[in-house]
DNA sequence: TTCATAATTTTTGCATACAATTTTAGGGAG
DNA sequence: CTCCCTAAAATTGTATGCAAAAATTATGAA
């Protein structure tokens, strides 16, 4: 479920031999990540060491390299002596993550559209059009991963790697919230219909447009996810829109 | 030196006494980011962890649970089985770090301007004019040192967590070359007339021409330090205001 | 019972030992 | 002299043991 880097232990071709063998520090945060999304652990979880431990297959000193790293993502929360627990970001957390992404998204779309040729904007185009075909087929889960797919692809177009990263980071912080939130059709029509004024001020170059468009798609995606909190009166469950 | 993260043993409720010391790891990850930004381990530079131990008197656990740290907040870039070296970060990614914190500055300007009070606005005005003192007596290193601290509180008035500590951690990863550009006085009187801008538009509770202040001004101080970094030819050192 | 307190167990923090990998040094062969 | 191969040394990755701290249970008095 998590974006891994290429493992160098696996990724070999037949005479490609890896030079070395993945860390297990690597892996243990890897598979973290992906327990954690999957709600396998849950938000607020007590993390004891040595269960994880066991339950992964490591010891606990490459697993606690892992949780530092899990930590510095704001992925899992460390107390002193006292251990780590799942981090259960509040709604008001939640909100001004969206805010921020919202910031970034839009400075991604102003630089995307000083950088893109007719092929990003073709690759773009192809994968808005995708994700409408799943929509109109009521196909839930493939629409939201090209959604998260095309919003992932223009942060890249933007050719800013502090960027990307800072995106992608924040991204995973909410990525449970997403994952949750998949049975959610709402607000299907108004979201497909931004994401086409995204795609024509994407091919028009109109990079404030664009930028203006992006933290507005946010925004409503935020309020939305409220709303759809308050009647289910669940805990804040995002759109992945 | 550094602008450590709240302490989790001491952060919270005021008056809650640490209920243990501070572990190594963190004491570590502290000392190891001054010496970054301080110079003492250069850009570039390989990191045995052995001689670290020896320098900071711990053993390789927690340094290495530090590292791992300091390498999610980009400090420093671990090369599995080969170690670790301090980042050095090329000009483009450094110019890529400014236009990011740009876009975070501008967020933080617009939501600032919805939640202050007379008081902070107040508070600012006091650090500006200190500052302007502080620039009119050619006292560069107080200068500095107050335009930090403004736009640091301007993103804390924001009011958002996330973006403050996004934009701490951005602000970490450039704090070496400010501190190695505090010799140059350039571009102080432009810099001094944004800053008044700034406090106008603040004042005024304009939350986009704020922003676009902000833009503006880190989009300048990127020129700036470019400029500065082809004058001297040296590697990319930039101006801290 | 209920609260406080002391003993016990569990869990975390750190150092160290060992294994795996990479880097370096040393010799030839061409 | 350079290149390549091998062995030694150095360095990183992982497991484990022990000490310190916290959580839990047990104990006793009001």
């Amino acid at each position: 479920m998590s974006e891994r880097g290429p493992d160098p232990a696996t990724a070999g071709y037949a005479g490609q031999r890896p030079r070395s063998r993945r860390p297990l520090h690597e892996s243990a945060a890897d598979r973290l990540r992906d327990m954690i999304v999957e709600g396998e652990l849950a938000p607020g979880e007590r993390i004891r060491e040595q269960a994880l431990c066991d339950r992964l297959g490591v010891s606990r000193t490459p697993l606690r390299e892992a949780m530092k790293v899990l930590a510095a993502e704001g992925l899992v929360t460390l107390q002193p002596n006292r251990g780590a627990m799942v981090s259960d970001p509040s709604p008001a957390d939640i909100a001004d993550t969206f805010k921020v992404i919202g910031a970034l998204e839009a400075l991604a779309g102003e630089l995307a559209c000083e950088r893109v040729d007719e092929n990003d904007v073709a690759e773009i185009r192809v994968l808005h059009y995708q994700m409408a075909l799943h929509q109109t087929r009521g196909e839930l889960r493939e629409y939201f991963r090209l959604n998260q797919r095309i919003h992932e692809r223009l942060v890249e177009l933007s050719g800013n790697r502090v960027l990307i990263e800072a995106h992608r980071q924040l991204g995973g912080r909410i990525r449970r919230q997403r994952f949750v939130a998949n049975r959610s059709g709402a607000r299907w029509e108004q979201a497909m219909r931004e994401h086409e004024q995204m795609l024509d001020a994407l091919a028009s170059r109109d990079g404030r447009r664009l930028a203006d468009i992006l933290r507005l798609h946010l925004d409503n995606k935020l309020t939305a996810a409220e709303r759809f909190d308050r009647e289910t009166e669940k805990p804040l469950a995002l759109l992945a829109d």
